[in-house]
DNA sequence: GAGCACTGC
């Protein structure tokens, strides 16, 4: 390979002031082999820039009900925050609620403060994420996903436990967060209101749209708090890349030869393929048996990497060796990777955006937002100074928009309304948002929950009976429809593993040079009746091993996939024993299973046209079966899909043969109207 | 004839 060195213009240092944005603290606690006692603990703390501007904070805080915490990286201000608010007793006896976006996050942090307290963990301080709840009535800090602090809403509105909700990584604008603005901030209100005790609010972020925080939340001030992070030494593209994949390629191996062995690379590409590709052509380049290079350890990491690959990213690198990691945004805030000296930015990322109007999802590559590429550069700052490579022209950055758009208004939101329904909010459209979904997205789901039998419009918006039941699952509304269907075919305990398979990504393993051999090893689990079908026979299969690892290795399935599938299909059983549900089991009659499907998915059926090109039922929009089904090779003449996704072509992911008949007795008002429309 | 960013309940 042509190795052609380009030129890099440094223009801007990033330092603790932070240039534009400012990069967002590891929450991943650092692997280390010796624990410290908690007076080195106590020292460490002292030494955060967050220790001297404690008694301004409390002063503040005490005197308002919601204020903004505007910190860096590194300041401290998610551990220390909270057991300042404690020791000083402003949680006057109740709970502080500290939300995180990742589970991972909301567990470290809090093992981390339950040791900087000297407390064991689930009593004073605890964390609560789904299928695990480590504390407990005494528990005074608790740590917890946005999302799960949502759940908690629907059953108590005004969140009566908590003195203090601190919704921590504001900046992310995650779909749960977003809503927690709204439903904390009503409550606040409606306590007040009722002369109930104060509920305040702390917003912790790392960005620029401070304004836009404050100005929703009443003109609340503003704290800022310095960080800690090393500068950083940004270096832009001369010229436009044509080809980001090779650019990073050639930047990967100009710093490799110029650069002292022992300083890590990270790599910001796009998807599995493309970093599996990357990551075997920079292997193949380094084996050259000319040996003009120095030793390079070169690791992929991507969301579907099995865990055990996932892991060789935190081995140290040996002496003499360079590490390169290729990865895609999960190194951006979900994992932090240590001992990183260079960063190499594609600015491209891989983006699902969604189109109300069709109902699809596409997945596009696109140019990352200002903001998520100072996250990309922070990662080269953290134990040392670092240097960023970016393969873009500052004036191509100049184009980037500077925040990423808010989730809320780039998603399907039939579950989220479902939820604010559950909430008693029954006017959606004037929901205080932050950020408003587009009216559009808000009608096509209330449509679809209309057709779903969970709302009924009369002079509101209502949830019925059944949309009350829907609402108590963690599951896309369709799937909840699916389980609560199932009484009728007496086949629950089938659709039980069906959805939750379902609400995993793929248990399927396709390692890029072993396509073939996956491939073989699936057909055993194949079922000609689709993939639901195909999903039921690996689970059984899975079962009856016990869950063998080895097993999984051997079947090419992937067995952190199949273990949360596990327990989401707990999770589910439990609630249907809430709701008095009979357990039943289809047996061989498989049949059911998709009808059963029908009551949840009958707008998401297509007709075999010619040449395996289908046309849906609801749009006779053209779209193809994906290859990773089943069903690729069968072309059965009629089927349903649980979504469509738009990349190369329009694809149906999940498929099953059904019975036109079917669809007609799971919707027949849908298909009436649809006869009349057409 | 051929493929899938990342979270979360």
């Amino acid at each position: 390979m042509l190795i052609v060195a380009f030129l890099f213009r440094e223009t801007r240092m990033m330092s603790t002031k932070g240039v534009l944005g400012s990069p967002k603290p590891a929450k991943r606690v650092k692997l280390t082999s010796v624990e410290p006692t908690r007076d080195e603990l106590l020292e460490e703390r002292k030494k955060l820039p967050i220790f001297p501007a404690k008694g301004k904070l409390l002063q503040n805080v005490q005197q308002v009900s919601t204020a903004i915490i505007i910190g860096e990286t590194g300041c401290g201000k998610t551990t220390q925050i909270p057991q300042f608010l404690y020791k000083a007793g402003m949680h006057r006896n109740h709970t502080i609620a500290i939300t995180q976006p990742r589970r991972v996050a909301a567990i470290s942090i809090a093992e981390r403060v339950s040791k900087e307290m000297g407390t064991e963990l689930g009593q004073t301080v605890g964390y609560c994420v789904r299928f695990e709840d480590v504390s407990c009535q005494a528990t005074k800090i608790r740590f917890m996903t946005d999302g799960m602090l949502l759940r908690e809403s629907t059953l108590d509105p005004l969140l009566k436990r908590y003195s203090f909700v601190i919704l921590d990584e504001a900046h992310e604008r995650t779909v749960h967060t977003d809503v927690l603005f709204g439903v904390v901030k009503g409550a606040q209100k409606r306590r007040r209101a009722k002369g109930l005790p104060q509920l305040k609010i702390l917003v912790m972020s790392a960005t620029m749209d401070v304004d836009q925080f404050s100005q929703y939340f009443d003109c609340a001030p503003v704290f800022y708090l310095e960080g800690r992070q090393y500068p950083i030494q940004v270096k832009y593209s001369v010229q436009s890349q044509s080809d980001y994949l090779f650019s990073a390629l050639v930047a990967v191996m100009q710093i490799h030869q110029e650069a002292p062995l022992g300083q890590d690379i990270l790599v910001f590409l796009t998807g599995q393929e493309e970093i599996e590709s990357a990551v075997h052509t920079l292997r193949d380049i380094v084996k050259d048996v000319t040996k003009q290079y120095a030793p390079m350890i070169v690791c992929p990491m991507y969301a579907a990497l099995p865990t055990g690959q996932q892991m060789r990213i935190f081995q140290p690198t040996p002496g003499g060796v360079r590490k390169v990691i290729v990865a895609t945004n999960i190194a951006e805030t979900s994992v932090t990777i240590p001992n990183i000296k260079f960063v190499v930015d594609t600015g491209m990322v891989k983006a699902k955006i969604f189109n109300p109007n069709s109902g699809l999802d596409m997945l596009k590559v696109c140019w990352v937002s200002k903001s998520q590429a100072w996250q990309r550069t922070g990662r080269a700052g953290r134990e040392a100074p670092g240097t960023c490579y970016r393969l873009y022209t500052e004036e191509e950055f100049e184009q980037f928009s500077t925040n990423t758009i808010p989730e809320i208004q780039r998603c399907n939101l039939s579950s989220v309304i479902l939820q604010l329904l559950a909430l008693g909010i029954s006017d959606i459209v004037h929901f205080d948002f932050m950020d408003k979904p587009r009216p559009e997205a808000i009608l096509a789901a209330l449509d679809q929950l209309v057709l779903l039998g969970a709302v009924e419009k009369q002079e509101k918006v209502q949830l019925t009976l059944l949309g009350r039941q829907l609402a108590a699952f963690p599951l896309d509304p369709r799937l909840s429809r699916v389980l609560l269907g199932a009484k009728e075919f007496d086949c629950l305990e089938e659709m039980l593993t069906v959805v939750s398979l379902l609400s995993v990504e793929s248990v399927f393993h396709t390692p890029y040079n072993k396509r073939d051999t996956a491939h073989a090893a699936r057909q055993k689990f194949i079922s000609s009746e689709g993939d639901h079908l195909t999903l039921l026979n690996v689970y059984r299969a899975y079962k009856g091993v016990k869950g063998d690892k080895q097993w999984c290795q051997e079947n090419f399935i992937n067995a952190r996939n199949m273990q949360t599938a596990s327990q989401i299909r707990k999770q589910l059983r439990e609630i249907c024993v809430h709701l008095q549900l009979p357990f039943k089991s289809c047996g061989q009659n498989t049949g059911v299973i998709r009808k059963c499907l029908c009551h949840g998915f009958f707008t998401n059926a297509a007709e075999l046209q010619h040449e395996g090109v289908y046309k849906t039922v609801a749009s006779k929009k053209t779209v193809v079966i994906h290859p990773s089904s089943s069903l690729f090779m069968r072309k059965p003449g009629c089927v349903i899909y649980n979504e469509l996704v738009q990349t190369s072509k329009c694809y149906m992911r999940n498929l099953s043969v059904v019975d036109p008949q079917w669809l007609y007795e799971a919707a027949p008002t849908y298909f009436k109207r649809k006869k009349t429309a057409n």
